[in-house]
DNA sequence: AATGAACATGAGGATCATTCTCAATAAGCC
DNA sequence: GGCTTATTGAGAATGATCCTCATGTTCATT
């Protein structure tokens, strides 16, 4: 059975705040820097059991590290991301969904499931780059 | 300006004759066994350009290793890919680019870029799996 | 065909994210 | 308070990818 540990609620608190896609290092010093120290380890087997049970979200950036966030619904959905910031915003797919199931049967497929991300620069970022 | 070498040769024309999205590593080894030796940071490099040119597709799989493939066409496209056996079929995403940069501009982002990918596993796997 | 400057290669080391090991620790139950 | 067992974390191991730089090749030019 799950034991819940100061680590573990650590880690929970924090994703509740952040609204960002955040790699598992960044999350282990944003904790360490708010004096919560917990084991890299730890984090990284944490954000994975938190993934598993679809509590949070998993990403690749483009180079390949994954990164993770507590989105405001659980069910299925799809994101745009900003590539400098992390910031998110959720988004619908709107017939994504059934396009995926009919093209899958229709190649022979089975147990298609799709991935579908937005990335581009926040208007935030956009600015700060002009300097 | 780009050289022709043997190593780059033996990339294209493995890539050439392959149908599936393969790995860095995979693609080394797979030279090796038909007697092309050519180093694995060779092998890196050419892949590395190759997409940089937009001559192959890089996918990343779920572990985020980058997954490798020539498609028949250059134009951006996507893709339905077995997770077993890497097989691929070529896929327009009708609606998606519209949606994309709507969704993008609405949201105040720039240079939006998005990824559509379908992974399930092909008949054939699926029969194999049966075993 | 010979030459040479610039480009390309590769063995081995460096990075870096992620995972593993396992002894020490702490939750939750009595 | 004790006990059982899940959990932690420091450090090592793994593995993909990139970097270094001495050496090898390509190819425009002669
Ligand atoms: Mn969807
Ligand atoms: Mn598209
Ligand atoms: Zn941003
Ligand atoms: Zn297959």
């Amino acid at each position: 059975m799950q034991r819940m540990t100061r680590q573990r609620s650590a880690v929970a608190e924090l994703l509740a705040e952040l609204v960002d896609f955040r790699s598992a290092q960044q999350i282990h010093e944003l904790l360490r820097e708010r004096g919560d120290e917990v084991g890299l380890a730890t984090v990284y087997r944490t954000l994975q059991s938190l993934a598993d049970r679809g509590e949070v979200d998993v990403l690749r950036a483009d180079d390949g590290e994954a990164r993770y966030r507590r989105c405001s619904r659980q069910e299925h959905h799809h994101h745009l991301v900003c590539r400098s910031c992390g910031t998110a915003v959720e988004l619908d797919g709107p017939g994504v969904e059934e396009w995926a199931a009919r093209v899958g049967a229709a190649h022979g497929f089975r147990d298609v499931a799709h991935t579908m991300e937005l990335v581009g620069t926040c208007a935030e970022c956009a600015r700060e780059e002009q300097d």
